[in-house]
DNA sequence: AATGAATGAGGGTTCATTCAT
DNA sequence: AATGAATGAACCCTCATTCAT
């Protein structure tokens, strides 16, 4: 049942957006009553809030399971094919992305993208530690996490929100570029 | 009278942020009644859209200032003076700043935010394209300015909004080097 | 208007009681939307607040008028008609002096009943002091002034909405008899 | 059963009053679901008015017992004892208290207030007869006890609610002889 | 041009009651 | 008998927008 509350609020949320995901809406698409909603959730917003975590949460899994056990591999590889998985996991509908974007910082002060960056940032960090002797000297390992993962994150989600006239290899090979290049030691 | 509606809006925003901007609140800020906001304004969204412009027109008017007739400085100097002058531009009330943020986007189908940051893009694509030679081969000056806006842009703003624990001057530092090294050619 | 909404909300009060005053209904009785009502009351128990003052007012009024300038008269005769004034003045549709009884408590922590008792309870501790040497030695005035108006109050409102098979005659005679042999001297 | 939900509906009003007793938190202070509620009682109000009744028959046995077999008793010791024992039935927590005196009137159309005035109403009648010959002449018995009954509960439930600053002691005293003086005959 | 009172659709939420299990 | 999830009508309130003055 709170499945089904919540497979219809990332429904709503990804046809109507934020602004249209009323309780009623989302009861209808649920194919139940306004009131049951509150059985399972205290208010509306926390329904917003479990859809995205949950969301969240499969977007975290899907980037750790392509980086797990790939340490190892080239940067450029692994590196690219993180991205690649990113891309791939944000490409859900506009209205969905946008209402993530938008309305997730707003929810819970802004719990479900803080736990996402989070994770996310987690194992950055756990990557760059591996790497350190490849990495610029001197460089922050906390705060490279910081930067690339908003960075890569916002860029994602503008060319996927924008659609600008880059091909999808393109935007890859640029955001793999930008990634590596921050971290590499700067000839002389 | 516009001014006025317009520097009225502003200050609301800023003390009550979007949620918190009615149009009485904005109304009774400019000392008129609600109902005369109409005769300037189609709705209010209109009004916000207008101050976001109006402010986003400072904000580009300063850093072009700073850029201009310094081309020929060397790049740390003037990547990181453009740097340093857009987080101190973007350095206003928290609220406004996340008004901003999260409904620039969506007023007039991004309009503000579109005109912003073509702006600034060109300003980029015009320093980019004076120092083409120093930078790395094959690379696309457009794709570059757009990755570049974006990721300057979203990084200053969380820098202020989220307030992490690094020092302004390592923040710019960071960034000066995300910026170079992106665009600095790859030593093999 | 203000008149207008308290007009209507003394109606629906009277007609539907307190249970039956949506604020749909009284808007609906003061011809009126409902969005009106929120210019001039933050919430519809304030509404129903003002509503009860009103009427506490007005019976304050007439009470008062009938005693002042009447202290030299006779005890019981000012006692009578005191009582006949506030019979005449609660004797209004049962609803309405259901809802005042019922309601009027947990209104604003009972604000206006505290009112409308303590000021009859000034006229009352008045009049005692007046007449002081005729009264039972050792009485508390404030005490007295207590207990009579509460139980005055409350046996007329009581006799109104029960009805029993009393005559009104003989039910303020038997409450006049009840208050001066309350303050009455004690015959040995 | 039956008992079991009554003593947790008394134990719901005596905690949250009436307006937090909801069928929910009564249920789940029996132990029983909701539902079954429904099972012994045909709706919310009958419970409440269960409740109710079961504490005015304790109080109406209270009472009684403490004036069975002692109506030989000097007519100020005996008043007194039975309104100590009222003032003492009455002191529950404020919250049931408030929610007999302002809910009891509306269930059933105030059969539990009825029904208690009326016992204790005839035990009052019952007694005002075997003194007869000590009151007021021309008093109607019925009328009397009807005015002492409401009159002496309402002082008490009064006292209870708003502890005015009288003292335990003085208050009886008062209601004593405000009871007393109102049956006594009128000297000259 | 300016007013500001009036609008009214729509919002989120509650809870006594029902009914399939 | 007992459950407790599901119901859904009704509630109070907000605020961008309108329009008679």
């Amino acid at each position: 049942m709170v499945e089904r509350i919540l497979e219809a609020g990332a429904r709503v949320l990804a046809e109507h957006g934020y602004d249209g995901a009323s309780t009623s809406r989302i009861a209808t698409a649920a194919g139940i009553s306004p009131g049951s909603l509150y059985q399972y959730f205290p208010h509306k917003d926390a329904i917003v809030l479990a859809v995205l975590e949950r969301y969240s949460d499969q977007l975290v899994a899907g980037i750790t399971a392509r980086m797990t056990g790939q340490f190892e591999q080239p940067a450029p590889v692994i590196v690219r094919a993180t991205l690649a998985a990113l891309l791939d996991g944000l490409d859900v509908e506009q209205p969905f992305l946008r209402a993530a974007v938008v309305h997730g910082p707003q929810l819970d002060d802004g719990r479900a993208l803080r736990i996402f960056e989070d994770r996310i940032g987690e194992l950055v960090l756990a990557y760059l530690t591996t790497r350190r002797d490849e990495l610029r000297p001197g460089l922050s390992l906390p705060t490279a996490a910081w930067m690339l993962v908003r960075t890569v994150e916002h860029l994602t989600v503008r060319y996927l929100l924008d659609r600008p006239p880059v091909q999808r290899d393109h935007f890859l090979q640029e955001l793999s570029q930008l990634t590596l290049n921050y971290l590499r030691p700067t000839s002389t």
